[in-house]
DNA sequence: CCCGTTGGCGCA
DNA sequence: TGCGCCAACGGG
């Protein structure tokens, strides 16, 4: 409860109640004359029609998804937190059971053992296993991040060969206690039910965000503990491809737009372009490999910066990791290039938006609302207005059409940027699948089109399965 | 590459 | 002790 608590130890909460009074009529007073004055800067700033039509009733529409939570399975939660327990424990051992000097057993006041501290770590690694170090972090000293971990497995030479399991205990108790001390320490109201904040004025994208815990970030193997009520069902719809399609639609991209209208896979097709393949040869790795291609190369990546996501590489997680493709830079470099030469829409679209911004110091979504902009211009800012028409128009359209779902009564409980969680009573759940289904795809108006939604259901938020209209 | 939250650490 | 940065997690 302690995060809708006041401070009530502050000593302006100590005066005479009339002096508190008369403070507060004042407070509303002038709170009551900014009313104006801001209601002309939004007018003046382009953003009022927006603001009167969307963002004021999705004010209410986000109190009453606050307010309904998730409902928390005590008994799924307890188990899983055992099993990561376990996870970390197992982990622990092989790593400290691998100390002959016993310095990484020894426990401090901050830490149990000594593998949560780098420094300490660190000197495990490097001075007593002798093992190559990766590299060096910004203070100097050598990095024991995920990253250095991969390095060092990479590069592992033969006599370090026996040392192989403790770096992969390594890198998969650092995922597991991620997960234990960051998304199992939930807490719930007196209804067994987790209420996060949300906020959904603050980002620069007008997204919302979540905190308390922060449940756009919940880790997938641990989304298992939400279930919906007794009689209810979960009800997840998701926008498929939003950005892509955002972006393929805006800057008029006619090879993808030309996928999306033929029900296609821009990401497949992506890849088979990238690695010049018919698209029956393209394998997962491929289509991975061209979906963090489009949202890295695209937003402004390079080339030789460029970081793939990295995966658990530990005996145990072989088989939950997707395949990935490790190329060379000249292969980046060239698939990029390919990339660019038949979507060459993109790069002009990308500068007139940069243009505009530049003349103008606002950007200007189709979708209904304006982004001012204050920043020095640079290649920071040149990056952020890559990505900024579609993450800033994916969150106004989402803003709308959950405006449109709560006036129909929708039991939205969350908001993940591009897909809405509803906990809907069994006997509906087809009613609403197909009623959130209209809602959501009917056309939008910036865009001349309409995104298609993927619908999955569930007796619980870690274990959803594919609606069709067969589905019970 | 972009947008976030959180926990740990180093620095003033 | 507050603040900025990093690293790890998610979404696109």
């Amino acid at each position: 409860m302690s995060k809708y608590a006041a401070n009530t130890d502050h000593a302006f909460l100590q005066l005479p109640d009339i002096q508190l009074g008369i403070y507060n009529c004042w407070d509303a007073h002038q709170t009551a004359r900014l009313v104006k004055p801001l209601f002309d800067e939004l007018e003046h700033l382009g953003n009022l029609d927006y603001v009167i039509q969307t963002m004021e009733p999705l004010q209410t529409a986000v109190i009453d998804m606050q307010s309904r939570g998730l409902l928390l399975d005590t008994r799924a939660l307890g188990t899983y937190r055992d099993q990561v327990r376990d996870g970390i424990a197992e982990a622990d051992h092989t790593i400290l059971q691998a100390d002959p000097t016993g310095e990484l057993r020894k426990r401090t006041e901050k830490y149990p053992n000594g593998i949560g501290s780098p420094k300490r770590l660190g000197k495990f690694l490097f001075e007593t296993l002798g093992l190559k170090t990766g590299k060096k972090t910004k203070s100097g000293i050598d990095s024991t991040d995920q990253e250095s971990l991969y390095r060092i497995l990479k590069n592992l030479r033969k006599k370090d060969e026996e040392h192989r399991p403790i770096i992969e205990a390594l890198f998969h108790r650092s995922r597991l206690r991620t997960i234990y001390q960051r998304y199992l320490a939930l807490e719930t109201d007196f209804d067994g039910r987790v209420r996060a904040q949300v906020k959904m004025y603050g980002t620069k994208t007008m997204r919302f965000s979540y905190s308390k815990p922060a449940l756009q970030q919940f880790p997938p193997e641990a989304r298992h503990v939400f279930q919906p009520a007794n009689g209810y069902t979960y009800l997840q719809v998701d926008y498929s491809q939003l950005e892509a399609r955002i972006l393929a639609y805006l800057s008029g991209d006619a090879p993808s737009i030309q996928v999306f209208e033929t029900s296609g896979d821009v990401h497949a097709q992506n890849a088979a372009d990238l690695f010049m393949l018919p698209l029956s040869e393209v394998t997962k790795a491929h289509r991975l490999y061209a979906k963090t291609f489009l949202y890295g190369i695209s937003y402004g990546g390079d080339t030789e910066t460029m970081k793939t996501k990295l995966f658990c590489p530990c005996k145990k997680c072989t088989d939950l990791v997707p395949p990935t493709l490790k190329l060379k830079r000249d292969v980046i470099k060239q698939t990029s290039n390919r990339w660019f030469q038949i979507h060459h829409a993109v790069p002009r679209f990308q500068d007139e938006t940069a243009q505009f911004v530049r003349k103008h110091h606002y950007y200007e979504s189709p979708l209904g609302a304006r982004r001012w902009i204050a920043k020095p211009w640079g290649a920071e800012l040149g990056r952020e207005l890559k990505n900024l028409p579609m993450q800033f128009g994916g969150a106004l359209l989402m803003n709308e059409r959950q405006v449109q779902l709560s006036r129909l009564d929708a039991p939205i409980i969350l908001q993940m940027h591009d897909s809405f969680l509803l906990e809907v009573p069994t006997p509906e759940l087809g009613d609403w699948a197909r009623t959130v289904r209209e809602v959501m795809e009917a056309p939008v108006d910036g865009l001349n089109t309409s995104i298609p939604v993927d619908l999955e259901f569930g007796r619980n938020w870690g274990d959803l399965e594919k609606w069709t209209e067969s589905a019970p």
